[in-house]
RNA sequence: GCUGCCGUAGCUCAGUGGUAGAGCACUCCCUUGGUAAGGGAGAGGUCGACAGUUCAAUCCUGUCCGGCAGCACCA
């Protein structure tokens, strides 16, 4: 038979005559629909609107405005910026232009790489080639028409990329009237449907492929959307991004600054410090009664990372020291920790255990250097010195999935103290190909890792999403991967587990187990924060440097209205500071506007005013950072509030429900 | 590490082939003012480092260091 059943969004169904173009389909039903259709669905997978329709199919029609045309939208834009550069700058070769979140971007490749001054010629020539609105025609061309066409052009890259398809599938090319490209499609039906609200943003270095080993080519990032309300937004949430950066809030809060003596290290300054021991204080009391907390060496003889692999699958990125004394007789190298696990195996080692004794939890707040690339380092959030919150399990296989569990909740209630409220995305990667270990052991971790992921994902319910990143475990064994979403809906990932069967036999570790034999014990490698400097730097962009009263590094300031209140302001301090709060004091002879303004532009969460009034009658004018009012209470009871709420979360639950219950 | 851009006072930034400027911050003086900038004066820079070109370099060129944006990297 030669008709084809179609059924629409409505569950109605219609024949077609075999081979009918979703565009003839539309114009029967109405000419508006035609008009306003830029791709259409069939069974659910974005088509051109123009291809024939060879099976039976549900055919939804997709308008400009749908969430789904937004991504042709992009990658539409792309390749009109890609005409607009050819026709600017003929002989810029052309390479790929995908969509990405937010915008697409395109490589090109030149000479003489394009500036941002490009970006005003190159929109006005993308708006003209829009304002055109040729249609978008798909041709299928045989290989070599193909590369016959791409070579006598000169595009080198094209040639490439027609090579690299796959021998099954057609070569399409794209004409937006006389311009075309190599492309899997689909796209809408013309140029004109892009529409105005697209920006470029910024121009970077790309390697072609991917591939440090080829030619840098040039990326130009644009952003796009269905409506130029959408572009605002956007444009705007970047600003906000911006606004937040820790790097900026880091100097104007004086938390931390680097200098060019230390790149990628970080100078803590007294408020910022005050912030990391915060977080390490709310660590360690998480740690309590479950880990043995140590401290491994800074510096090891290079021996030490032979055994342990580092020296030779590591060593570009560590740092090695020897004595600098010119006439020292010990010229033996060694390496700054890139890890903590050589030395808690140590530790382990040192004197016999027992499968009595496992699981054995060491943690350690412990400082690692690492020689990152240069170009890898950025604030806070990449750096060569760096403090883990750092442990490690060694246990018994049978031991393996309870410990993996008891991480998972510690790590999940930590982020929820933290007030990330979000989405977590908790990722499984399994075993790569460069790996140690038998096949069997990967079977067997992989198997307790997967059952451990889906009880997550259970426990978690809505908020917990898993992936399996197939091939990105570790040498050593399979990992999870805590990925937590911030304020303005950014992911980090923090949290790690790692199972490694690797270490401690490299090590020679072992515990003695009830049948009387030597057995190496599993390793698991777990960071929560991850890097406490990143974690900060995390903390301080989620809370753009409004910290809640327990993580600020100043909770409350007390000042003056005149210098009459100085005797009683210099009381309220002893007493805040008494009550445990950090505190300080602003005695200066300045007017009050002043000292709020500077006060609040310092995010100092509370501020207490005092006056005559005040001193006379043992009250505080409380200010609360991001308030407009104030609100004047007896002194006890402003410092009993502040206290309750500087109270950290973990310590609220445990008044909350003692560990014994009193008799 | 790669490509591009950048490096001038504590911060934000202007500027010039003839060794530099603003605002804020800082110091001092005046001001004692009820909730987001009171007024005045002063001090502060080897113009990232080292070479080269030039009569002369902060400015031009090169190398290096550091930073920014991507890319690559993140065992």
């Amino acid at each position: 038979m030669d008709q084809i059943t179609i059924t629409f969004p409505d569950g109605k169904t219609r024949e077609y005559p075999r081979g009918t173009t979703g565009l003839d389909i539309a114009k029967g039903i109405s000419p508006s629909l035609a008009k306003r259709t830029v791709v259409m669905a069939l069974n659910g997978t974005l088509t051109d609107l123009a291809d024939p329709i060879d099976d039976n199919a549900a055919i939804d029609f997709v308008a400009r405005d749908d969430a789904r045309a937004l991504e042709l939208i992009r990658h539409d834009c792309a390749h009109v910026l890609a005409e607009a550069v050819q026709s600017l700058w003929p002989g810029t070769q052309v390479t790929i232009g995908p969509t990405i979140e937010n915008g697409f971007y395109y490589d090109f490749f030149r000479n003489e790489p394009f500036t941002p001054e490009d970006f005003a010629a190159i929109e006005k020539k993308m708006r003209e080639i829009i304002a055109r609105d040729k249609p978008f025609t798909k041709e299928v061309w045989t290989r070599d028409e193909a590369k016959k066409v791409f070579a006598d052009n000169g595009e080198a890259f094209k040639v490439e990329l027609v090579d690299a398809i796959p021998e099954d599938q057609t070569i399409k090319i794209y004409k937006q009237g006389e311009w075309f490209d190599l492309c899997r499609g689909p796209h809408m039906t013309s140029t004109g449907k892009i529409g105005t609200a697209f920006k470029l943003m910024k121009v970077a270095g790309a390697y072609w492929r991917g591939d440090s080993n080829n030619p840098m080519l040039t990326r130009i990032y644009g952003t796009a959307w269905a409506k130029q309300e959408d572009l605002d937004t956007y444009l705007h949430q970047i600003e906000e991004a911006e606004k937040r950066d820790h790097r900026k809030l880091g100097r104007e809060l004086d938390l931390f600054h680097f200098q060019e003596e230390g790149p990628g290290v970080v100078f803590w300054h007294a408020k910022g410090w005050s912030l990391f021991q915060s977080l390490v204080g709310y660590m360690r009391r998480r740690l309590a009664g479950d880990y043995d907390e140590v401290n491994a060496p800074q510096i090891l003889d290079k021996v030490l990372w032979e055994t342990s692999g580092h020296w030779e699958w590591y060593r570009e990125n560590m740092f090695a020291a020897q004595s600098a004394g010119e006439d020292a007789e010990d010229k033996r190298w060694f390496a700054l920790k890139p890890m903590n696990c050589p030395g808690h195996v140590q530790i382990f080692k040192h004197g016999l255990k027992s499968y009595r004794d496992l699981p054995l939890r060491m943690a350690e707040f412990g400082v690692v250097h690492r020689y990152e690339p240069s170009g890898a380092m950025h604030g806070l959030m990449r750096v060569r010195g760096f403090t883990q919150d750092d442990a490690h399990v060694f246990c018994t296989e049978a031991q393996l999935a309870d410990e993996c569990i008891k991480i998972n909740d510690l790590i999940l209630s930590t982020y929820s103290d933290f007030g990330f409220e979000g989405e977590l995305t908790v990722k499984l990667s399994t075993r790569p190909e460069k790996r140690v270990g038998t096949d069997e052991m990967w079977d067997h971790a992989e198997r307790v890792m997967a059952t451990v992921l889906s009880e997550i994902k259970a426990k978690g319910g809505n908020r917990i999403k898993t992936e399996i990143n197939p091939g990105e475990g570790a040498f050593y064994g399979p990992k999870f991967e805590y990925v937590l979403r911030d304020a303005i809906g950014r992911d980090w990932q923090c949290g790690t587990t790692q199972v490694d069967f690797n270490l401690p036999e490299r090590f020679g570790a072992f515990y003695i187990d009830a049948d009387g034999a030597k057995k190496a014990p599993v390793m698991v490698h777990r960071a929560i924060c991850g890097s406490m400097e990143r974690f900060t730097g995390i903390l301080i962009e989620h809370y753009a440097g409004n910290f809640p009263l327990w993580l600020a590094p100043v909770q409350v300031v007390v000042t003056t209205i005149t210098s009459e209140g100085d005797d009683y302001a210099k009381k309220v301090l002893a007493a805040l500071r008494k009550a445990g709060l950090r505190a300080d004091i602003d005695l200066r002879n300045e007017k009050i506007n002043f000292k709020v303004r500077e006060h609040s532009l310092a995010k100092v969460p509370a501020l207490l005013v005092v006056g005559k009034k005040e001193a006379e009658s043992h009250s505080v004018s409380v200010r609360r950072l991001g308030s407009e009012g104030q609100k004047v209470m007896p002194t006890d009871e402003a410092i009993a509030a502040l206290v309750d709420e500087a109270t950290p979360p973990d310590v609220k639950r445990m008044h909350a429900s003692p560990a014994v219950a009193a008799e």
